[in-house]
DNA sequence: AAAAAATGTATGAAAATTCATATACATTGT
DNA sequence: ACAATGTATATGAATTTTCATACATTTTTT
Protein backbone atom coordinates (compact mmCIF):
# COMPACT_ATOMS: atom_id res chain seq x y z
CA UNK A 1 0.00 0.00 0.00
CA UNK A 2 2.53 2.75 1.13
CA UNK A 3 6.25 1.90 -0.32
CA UNK A 4 8.94 2.76 1.39
CA UNK A 5 11.52 4.06 -1.11
CA UNK A 6 14.77 3.08 -0.89
CA UNK A 7 17.40 4.96 0.37
CA UNK A 8 21.13 5.50 -0.98
CA UNK A 9 22.59 2.99 0.88
CA UNK A 10 19.56 0.74 -0.29
CA UNK A 11 19.12 -0.32 3.40
CA UNK A 12 16.30 1.74 5.06
CA UNK A 13 12.89 -0.70 5.20
CA UNK A 14 15.26 -3.89 4.62
CA UNK A 15 17.10 -4.64 8.17
CA UNK A 16 18.05 -8.33 8.07
CA UNK A 17 16.06 -9.59 10.71
CA UNK A 18 18.51 -9.98 13.56
CA UNK A 19 19.23 -6.25 13.46
CA UNK A 20 15.81 -4.82 14.26
CA UNK A 21 14.76 -4.53 17.42
CA UNK A 22 10.77 -3.32 18.27
CA UNK A 23 9.41 -6.82 16.44
CA UNK A 24 11.05 -9.06 18.80
CA UNK A 25 10.49 -6.69 21.69
CA UNK A 26 7.44 -8.71 23.80
CA UNK A 27 6.34 -5.13 25.35
CA UNK A 28 6.49 -3.69 21.41
CA UNK A 29 4.48 -6.83 20.15
CA UNK A 30 1.93 -6.43 23.04
CA UNK A 31 1.10 -2.75 22.71
CA UNK A 32 1.26 -2.75 18.64
CA UNK A 33 -1.34 -5.76 18.99
CA UNK A 34 -3.43 -4.07 21.07
CA UNK A 35 -3.54 -1.29 18.91
CA UNK A 36 -4.22 -2.81 15.86
CA UNK A 37 -6.16 -5.14 17.03
CA UNK A 38 -8.49 -2.41 18.97
CA UNK A 39 -8.07 0.14 15.80
CA UNK A 40 -11.48 -0.52 14.26
CA UNK A 41 -13.62 -1.20 17.19
CA UNK A 42 -12.57 2.29 18.48
CA UNK A 43 -13.83 4.02 15.82
CA UNK A 44 -17.33 1.75 16.33
CA UNK A 45 -17.24 3.42 19.78
CA UNK A 46 -16.63 6.61 18.59
CA UNK A 47 -19.70 6.16 16.12
CA UNK A 48 -21.63 5.60 19.42
CA UNK A 49 -20.60 8.59 20.51
CA UNK A 50 -18.57 7.73 22.82
CA UNK A 51 -14.59 8.32 23.86
CA UNK A 52 -12.31 4.97 24.43
CA UNK A 53 -12.00 5.75 28.48
CA UNK A 54 -15.39 6.10 28.61
CA UNK A 55 -16.47 2.66 26.86
CA UNK A 56 -13.97 0.93 29.13
CA UNK A 57 -15.56 2.35 32.14
CA UNK A 58 -18.97 1.33 31.32
CA UNK A 59 -17.73 -2.05 30.72
CA UNK A 60 -15.95 -2.52 33.61
CA UNK A 61 -19.19 -1.25 35.08
CA UNK A 62 -21.15 -3.51 33.72
CA UNK A 63 -18.87 -6.30 35.53
CA UNK A 64 -18.66 -4.47 38.59
CA UNK A 65 -21.19 -1.95 39.32
CA UNK A 66 -21.03 -0.06 42.35
CA UNK A 67 -17.34 -0.87 42.46
CA UNK A 68 -15.09 2.21 44.14
CA UNK A 69 -13.26 4.27 42.03
CA UNK A 70 -10.05 3.19 42.76
CA UNK A 71 -10.93 -0.71 41.53
CA UNK A 72 -12.61 0.86 38.92
CA UNK A 73 -9.76 2.39 37.49
CA UNK A 74 -7.59 0.01 37.72
CA UNK A 75 -10.05 -2.29 35.82
CA UNK A 76 -10.53 0.30 32.79
CA UNK A 77 -6.85 0.58 32.94
CA UNK A 78 -6.62 4.17 33.46
CA UNK A 79 -5.44 6.31 36.42
CA UNK A 80 -7.64 7.44 39.32
CA UNK A 81 -7.52 11.09 38.54
CA UNK A 82 -8.47 10.72 35.03
CA UNK A 83 -11.22 8.50 36.18
CA UNK A 84 -12.42 11.06 38.13
CA UNK A 85 -12.83 13.55 35.44
CA UNK A 86 -14.10 10.76 33.47
CA UNK A 87 -16.80 10.31 35.42
CA UNK A 88 -17.29 13.74 35.72
CA UNK A 89 -18.12 13.90 32.65
CA UNK A 90 -20.52 10.57 32.74
CA UNK A 91 -21.92 11.85 35.71
CA UNK A 92 -23.29 15.19 33.93
CA UNK A 93 -23.86 13.37 30.51
CA UNK A 94 -26.26 11.04 32.72
CA UNK A 95 -24.38 7.76 32.11
CA UNK A 96 -23.14 7.11 35.64
CA UNK A 97 -23.65 8.31 39.03
CA UNK A 98 -21.56 8.78 41.99
CA UNK A 99 -23.12 7.09 45.58
CA UNK A 100 -21.16 7.23 49.09
CA UNK A 101 -20.21 3.92 50.24
CA UNK A 102 -22.09 3.61 53.77
CA UNK A 103 -19.04 1.50 55.27
CA UNK A 104 -16.41 3.33 54.41
CA UNK A 105 -17.06 7.30 53.99
CA UNK A 106 -13.83 8.15 52.04
CA UNK A 107 -14.73 5.91 49.40
CA UNK A 108 -17.81 6.12 46.45
CA UNK A 109 -19.34 3.48 44.58
CA UNK A 110 -20.18 4.20 40.98
CA UNK A 111 -23.42 2.98 39.74
CA UNK A 112 -24.60 2.81 36.43
CA UNK A 113 -28.18 4.48 35.34
CA UNK A 114 -30.58 3.12 33.37
CA UNK A 115 -29.48 4.97 30.09
CA UNK A 116 -25.97 4.14 31.06
CA UNK A 117 -26.48 0.59 31.14
CA UNK A 118 -28.79 0.38 28.19
CA UNK A 119 -25.83 2.09 25.94
CA UNK A 120 -23.65 -0.21 28.15
CA UNK A 121 -25.08 -3.32 26.65
CA UNK A 122 -25.67 -2.06 23.48
CA UNK A 123 -21.96 -1.62 23.54
CA UNK A 124 -21.25 -5.04 24.43
CA UNK A 125 -23.17 -6.55 21.97
CA UNK A 126 -21.37 -4.88 19.43
CA UNK A 127 -17.98 -5.85 20.80
CA UNK A 128 -18.78 -9.38 21.38
CA UNK A 129 -20.07 -9.41 17.63
CA UNK A 130 -16.62 -7.73 16.05
CA UNK A 131 -14.84 -10.14 18.62
CA UNK A 132 -16.06 -13.04 17.11
CA UNK A 133 -15.60 -11.73 13.16
CA UNK A 134 -11.70 -10.86 14.42
CA UNK A 135 -11.32 -14.38 15.80
CA UNK A 136 -13.50 -15.69 13.04
CA UNK A 137 -10.64 -14.04 10.65
CA UNK A 138 -7.84 -15.91 12.35
CA UNK A 139 -6.60 -19.05 11.44
CA UNK A 140 -8.08 -21.25 14.09
CA UNK A 141 -4.78 -22.70 15.75
CA UNK A 142 -4.30 -18.85 16.44
CA UNK A 143 -7.70 -18.18 17.59
CA UNK A 144 -7.48 -21.13 20.34
CA UNK A 145 -3.81 -19.85 21.86
CA UNK A 146 -4.75 -16.56 22.00
CA UNK A 147 -6.46 -16.00 25.02
CA UNK A 148 -5.23 -18.53 27.21
CA UNK A 149 -1.93 -16.68 26.12
CA UNK A 150 -3.27 -13.41 27.47
CA UNK A 151 -5.03 -14.77 30.35
CA UNK A 152 -1.65 -16.78 31.75
CA UNK A 153 0.23 -13.55 31.06
CA UNK A 154 -2.08 -11.56 33.07
CA UNK A 155 -2.31 -13.34 35.80
CA UNK A 156 1.48 -13.60 36.22
CA UNK A 157 1.48 -9.67 35.87
CA UNK A 158 -1.15 -9.57 38.31
CA UNK A 159 0.37 -11.70 41.22
CA UNK A 160 4.06 -10.07 41.50
CA UNK A 161 2.95 -6.73 41.39
CA UNK A 162 6.32 -4.74 42.32
CA UNK A 163 6.99 -3.52 45.53
CA UNK B 1 -3.44 -5.84 48.64
CA UNK B 2 -6.18 -3.85 48.21
CA UNK B 3 -9.56 -6.11 49.01
CA UNK B 4 -12.24 -5.16 48.05
CA UNK B 5 -14.95 -4.91 50.63
CA UNK B 6 -18.22 -7.27 50.30
CA UNK B 7 -21.60 -5.35 49.25
CA UNK B 8 -24.74 -6.22 50.45
CA UNK B 9 -25.68 -8.18 48.68
CA UNK B 10 -22.28 -10.30 48.49
CA UNK B 11 -21.79 -10.39 44.99
CA UNK B 12 -19.45 -7.49 44.19
CA UNK B 13 -16.12 -9.13 43.55
CA UNK B 14 -17.55 -12.72 42.89
CA UNK B 15 -19.85 -12.39 39.78
CA UNK B 16 -19.68 -16.21 38.39
CA UNK B 17 -17.18 -16.17 35.40
CA UNK B 18 -20.30 -16.39 32.79
CA UNK B 19 -21.41 -13.45 33.63
CA UNK B 20 -18.16 -11.13 33.32
CA UNK B 21 -17.16 -9.50 30.32
CA UNK B 22 -14.13 -8.10 30.31
CA UNK B 23 -12.43 -10.95 31.62
CA UNK B 24 -12.38 -12.99 28.48
CA UNK B 25 -12.71 -10.21 25.74
CA UNK B 26 -9.99 -10.34 23.32
CA UNK B 27 -9.34 -6.57 23.33
CA UNK B 28 -9.55 -5.73 26.79
CA UNK B 29 -7.13 -8.94 27.20
CA UNK B 30 -4.68 -7.20 24.67
CA UNK B 31 -4.66 -3.86 26.36
CA UNK B 32 -4.48 -4.98 29.72
CA UNK B 33 -1.82 -7.11 29.23
CA UNK B 34 0.09 -4.52 27.48
CA UNK B 35 -0.15 -2.04 30.00
CA UNK B 36 0.53 -4.14 32.79
CA UNK B 37 3.46 -5.62 31.63
CA UNK B 38 4.81 -2.32 30.67
CA UNK B 39 3.90 -0.73 33.60
CA UNK B 40 7.52 -1.54 35.45
CA UNK B 41 10.02 -0.56 32.30
CA UNK B 42 7.97 2.66 31.74
CA UNK B 43 8.89 4.12 34.96
CA UNK B 44 12.25 3.15 33.97
CA UNK B 45 11.71 5.26 30.97
CA UNK B 46 10.68 8.41 33.05
CA UNK B 47 14.11 8.00 35.22
CA UNK B 48 15.99 8.18 32.12
CA UNK B 49 14.43 11.13 31.23
CA UNK B 50 12.06 10.43 28.83
CA UNK B 51 8.39 10.01 28.01
CA UNK B 52 7.00 6.61 27.03
CA UNK B 53 6.29 8.17 23.77
CA UNK B 54 9.83 9.32 22.67
CA UNK B 55 11.16 5.93 24.04
CA UNK B 56 8.92 4.91 20.96
CA UNK B 57 10.31 7.00 18.82
CA UNK B 58 14.29 6.31 20.11
CA UNK B 59 13.09 2.76 19.30
CA UNK B 60 11.88 3.17 15.79
CA UNK B 61 14.67 5.08 15.09
CA UNK B 62 17.26 2.40 16.38
CA UNK B 63 15.62 -0.41 13.48
CA UNK B 64 14.42 2.73 10.86
CA UNK B 65 17.14 5.47 10.85
CA UNK B 66 15.97 8.33 8.61
CA UNK B 67 12.40 6.94 8.57
CA UNK B 68 9.89 9.13 6.74
CA UNK B 69 7.36 10.51 9.32
CA UNK B 70 4.58 9.03 8.67
CA UNK B 71 6.06 5.50 8.63
CA UNK B 72 7.70 6.40 12.00
CA UNK B 73 4.14 7.55 13.46
CA UNK B 74 3.10 3.77 12.27
CA UNK B 75 5.88 2.24 13.82
CA UNK B 76 5.79 4.11 17.14
CA UNK B 77 2.02 3.49 17.48
CA UNK B 78 1.21 7.20 17.66
CA UNK B 79 -0.63 9.70 15.32
CA UNK B 80 0.99 11.25 12.41
CA UNK B 81 0.06 15.08 13.98
CA UNK B 82 1.51 14.20 17.52
CA UNK B 83 4.99 12.69 16.45
CA UNK B 84 5.32 16.05 14.67
CA UNK B 85 4.57 17.65 18.04
CA UNK B 86 6.94 15.20 19.52
CA UNK B 87 9.65 15.81 16.90
CA UNK B 88 9.34 19.28 17.56
CA UNK B 89 10.60 18.68 21.15
CA UNK B 90 13.29 16.03 20.27
CA UNK B 91 14.82 18.10 18.17
CA UNK B 92 14.95 21.08 20.82
CA UNK B 93 16.43 18.37 22.66
CA UNK B 94 18.91 17.32 20.34
CA UNK B 95 18.33 13.36 20.58
CA UNK B 96 16.92 13.71 16.00
CA UNK B 97 16.77 15.86 13.70
CA UNK B 98 14.85 16.71 10.41
CA UNK B 99 16.14 16.61 7.14
CA UNK B 100 14.46 16.98 3.65
CA UNK B 101 14.23 14.29 1.86
CA UNK B 102 16.14 14.29 -1.91
CA UNK B 103 13.44 11.96 -4.28
CA UNK B 104 10.34 13.63 -2.63
CA UNK B 105 9.69 16.97 -1.29
CA UNK B 106 6.67 16.45 0.90
CA UNK B 107 8.66 13.84 3.31
CA UNK B 108 11.23 14.62 5.94
CA UNK B 109 12.88 12.19 7.22
CA UNK B 110 13.90 11.71 10.81
CA UNK B 111 16.95 10.83 11.96
CA UNK B 112 19.16 9.78 15.24
CA UNK B 113 21.59 12.53 16.39
CA UNK B 114 24.73 11.10 18.07
CA UNK B 115 23.06 11.90 21.37
CA UNK B 116 20.00 10.69 20.60
CA UNK B 117 21.64 7.06 19.15
CA UNK B 118 23.59 6.81 22.54
CA UNK B 119 20.17 7.39 24.74
CA UNK B 120 18.65 4.77 22.65
CA UNK B 121 21.88 2.74 22.40
CA UNK B 122 21.08 2.92 26.17
CA UNK B 123 17.34 2.36 26.75
CA UNK B 124 17.46 -0.56 24.08
CA UNK B 125 19.71 -2.37 26.32
CA UNK B 126 18.01 -2.02 29.14
CA UNK B 127 14.81 -3.50 27.54
CA UNK B 128 16.36 -6.49 26.72
CA UNK B 129 17.69 -6.99 29.72
CA UNK B 130 14.01 -6.36 31.64
CA UNK B 131 12.18 -8.11 29.30
CA UNK B 132 14.53 -11.32 29.92
CA UNK B 133 13.35 -10.61 33.67
CA UNK B 134 9.84 -10.89 32.35
CA UNK B 135 10.30 -13.68 30.37
CA UNK B 136 12.02 -15.64 32.54
CA UNK B 137 9.69 -15.03 35.37
CA UNK B 138 6.62 -16.34 33.35
CA UNK B 139 6.40 -20.36 33.15
CA UNK B 140 8.37 -21.85 30.63
CA UNK B 141 5.87 -22.80 28.83
CA UNK B 142 3.65 -19.59 28.52
CA UNK B 143 7.11 -17.80 27.62
CA UNK B 144 7.55 -19.84 24.25
CA UNK B 145 4.23 -19.54 23.06
CA UNK B 146 3.26 -15.41 24.22
CA UNK B 147 5.81 -14.25 21.29
CA UNK B 148 4.57 -15.89 18.51
CA UNK B 149 1.58 -16.05 19.31
CA UNK B 150 1.45 -11.62 19.25
CA UNK B 151 3.21 -12.05 16.40
CA UNK B 152 0.80 -14.06 14.32
CA UNK B 153 -1.79 -12.10 15.82
CA UNK B 154 0.29 -8.36 14.79
CA UNK B 155 1.13 -9.71 11.15
CA UNK B 156 -2.65 -10.98 10.39
CA UNK B 157 -4.13 -7.46 11.70
CA UNK B 158 -1.40 -5.74 9.27
CA UNK B 159 -2.47 -7.60 6.34
CA UNK B 160 -6.16 -6.78 5.58
CA UNK B 161 -6.81 -3.47 7.26
CA UNK B 162 -9.91 -1.87 6.76
CA UNK B 163 -10.04 -0.14 3.37
C1' DA C 1 0.17 20.61 -19.75
C1' DA C 2 -3.36 22.01 -16.87
C1' DA C 3 -6.48 20.73 -13.61
C1' DA C 4 -7.81 17.68 -10.14
C1' DA C 5 -6.85 14.49 -6.71
C1' DA C 6 -3.84 12.52 -3.52
C1' DT C 7 0.00 12.52 -0.26
C1' DG C 8 3.21 14.19 3.49
C1' DT C 9 3.98 17.21 7.18
C1' DA C 10 3.13 21.11 10.27
C1' DT C 11 0.27 24.00 13.03
C1' DG C 12 -2.73 25.89 16.53
C1' DA C 13 -6.79 25.88 19.13
C1' DA C 14 -9.66 22.76 21.73
C1' DA C 15 -9.87 18.87 24.57
C1' DA C 16 -7.93 15.30 27.31
C1' DT C 17 -4.45 13.68 30.54
C1' DT C 18 -1.05 14.06 34.07
C1' DC C 19 0.96 15.68 38.21
C1' DA C 20 1.03 17.45 42.56
C1' DT C 21 -1.64 18.29 46.21
C1' DA C 22 -5.87 19.24 49.08
C1' DT C 23 -9.47 17.28 51.71
C1' DA C 24 -11.82 13.90 54.24
C1' DC C 25 -12.09 9.85 56.49
C1' DA C 26 -9.88 5.37 58.54
C1' DT C 27 -6.54 2.78 60.85
C1' DT C 28 -2.65 2.06 63.76
C1' DG C 29 0.17 2.63 67.66
C1' DT C 30 0.85 4.58 72.10
C1' DA D 1 -8.44 9.15 73.11
C1' DC D 2 -5.02 11.25 70.35
C1' DA D 3 -1.36 11.66 67.22
C1' DA D 4 0.55 9.91 63.37
C1' DT D 5 0.14 7.47 59.32
C1' DG D 6 -2.33 5.61 55.56
C1' DT D 7 -6.09 5.38 52.12
C1' DA D 8 -9.84 7.24 48.85
C1' DT D 9 -11.25 10.72 45.94
C1' DA D 10 -11.36 15.36 43.88
C1' DT D 11 -9.32 19.36 41.98
C1' DG D 12 -6.85 22.62 39.08
C1' DA D 13 -2.87 24.13 36.70
C1' DA D 14 0.48 22.49 33.48
C1' DT D 15 1.30 19.56 29.86
C1' DT D 16 0.06 16.44 26.16
C1' DT D 17 -2.91 14.81 22.68
C1' DT D 18 -6.37 15.29 19.26
C1' DC D 19 -8.80 17.36 15.50
C1' DA D 20 -9.33 19.98 11.67
C1' DT D 21 -7.07 22.13 8.37
C1' DA D 22 -3.33 24.71 5.95
C1' DC D 23 0.50 24.34 2.99
C1' DA D 24 3.60 22.28 -0.11
C1' DT D 25 4.55 19.02 -2.94
C1' DT D 26 3.66 14.84 -6.12
C1' DT D 27 0.68 11.88 -8.93
C1' DT D 28 -3.17 11.09 -11.77
C1' DT D 29 -6.59 12.38 -15.04
C1' DT D 30 -8.33 14.52 -18.99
Amino acid sequence: MQEEPLQGKSLVGGKPDDETFVDSYLLYLLAAASRKASEQFHSRIRQNGLRVPEWRVLAGLMDKDGAMVTRLADIALMEQSRLSHIIDQMDKRGLVTRKFDTDDGRRKRIFLTDHGRQLATKMVAEAREHEAGLLQSLADTDAERIKPVLTALLKHLNNDKPT
